[in-house]
DNA sequence: TTCTAAATACGAAAGCTTTCGTTGACAGGA
DNA sequence: TCCTGTCAACGAAAGCTTTCGTATTTAGAA
C-alpha cells in the first residue's frame, strides 16, 4: 500500500534529493546519486526515492531496466511550506524580516531586485484594494 | 564539556522553543512550556533548553530557584541560516522565486509591501552601484 | 533543623531518519 | 545456456531527536 498523502514537509536528505529532481527535472537513482553533493550509497538514494514516492512527492516511469523519478510536488508548493514554517517560527509572520534576512544573506543583483519589485507590484495589484 | 558551538541549525522542537524565546524575549521552563502550542512535558522542555544551551543558542540566569533562559542566537542569524537552506535547496538561489512563494503564501498588507520595497531600495543602495 | 514543594539533572526508552548489506530479478554478451 | 553487471526490494542497524520517569537539589516555611 502507499501513495497520495498530503505534500507535507521534507526531512534533510529528502530535501537534498527533491532539490536535485527539481533542478534536473527528473532523474534515475544513479543520476540523482551523482548529482548529490554528499557521498551516499546507491541503495540509500533508492530508499529515499521510494519513501518520497510513498509520500506522493515523486512518481516514477520505467526507462530500460531502471526507474526514472519525476517530482510531483512543485518547488512552489514545497517552498511555500518551508517558507511558511520559517516564516511563522522564526519571523512570527513578519514578511519584512524574512526579506531583510534574505537580502542580508547574500548580495542581490540589480536585475533580481528589479524583478522582485515587480513581484511586489503584482502582489499589491492583485489584492483588489482595501479600506 | 559544553558551550560555544557555532549557531548551527535547529531541529523541529528546538525551533519551537527558540520561537517562544524570541517572541517573549526570555522564559523559564514553565513559561516556555505554557507558551508552546504542543503539549509536551516539563522535563522535555527543560531537556531541550539544556541542549540548546549546550549548543550556545541560549543562556540562563537564575531567578529565584528557577532558571530564566535567554536567547543568544538572534532571529536574524537563525533566519539567515534557515532562509539560506530553503533558498539553496528549494529555490536554487533564486531570490525572486522565494519572494514569489512568500507572496503567494499569504496576502500582504499595503504597509508590508511598502516596507519591503524600502528594504529592496536599501539593498540596492548599499551595494555601491554597478552596471 | 526538618519538611515540603518546585526545580534541575540524569539517563534511558521510543520514534523517526538515514544508511547500507544482501537478495533476487533482469538484460545482454560469450 | 551461463555469466556478468545493473537494477530494485527488503530489512535491519546506526544515529539523531524527542520524550519522560526518577533522582537529586534547592529555598523557604514551620
Amino acid at each position: 500500500m502507499s501513495s497520495s498523502h498530503p505534500p507535507r514537509e521534507f526531512s534533510g536528505r529528502e530535501l537534498d534529493i527533491m532539490s536535485v529532481l527539481w533542478e534536473k527535472g527528473s532523474g534515475t537513482v544513479a543520476e540523482v546519486r551523482d548529482a548529490l553533493d554528499a557521498d551516499v550509497g546507491y541503495t540509500t538514494v533508492l530508499k529515499l526515492l521510494q519513501i518520497l514516492e510513498d509520500k506522493g512527492a515523486v512518481r516514477h516511469t520505467k526507462e530500460g531496466r531502471a526507474y526514472r523519478y519525476i517530482p510531483v510536488v512543485e518547488q512552489g508548493q514545497a517552498g511555500g511550506h518551508a517558507v511558511g514554517r520559517v516564516f511563522n517560527k522564526i519571523f512570527h509572520g513578519s514578511a519584512e524580516l524574512l526579506l531583510a534576512a534574505l537580502v542580508d544573506q547574500r548580495p542581490l543583483s540589480q536585475e533580481e531586485i528589479q524583478r522582485m519589485r515587480k513581484i511586489l507590484d503584482e502582489a499589491e495589484g492583485s489584492r483588489g484594494g482595501e479600506s
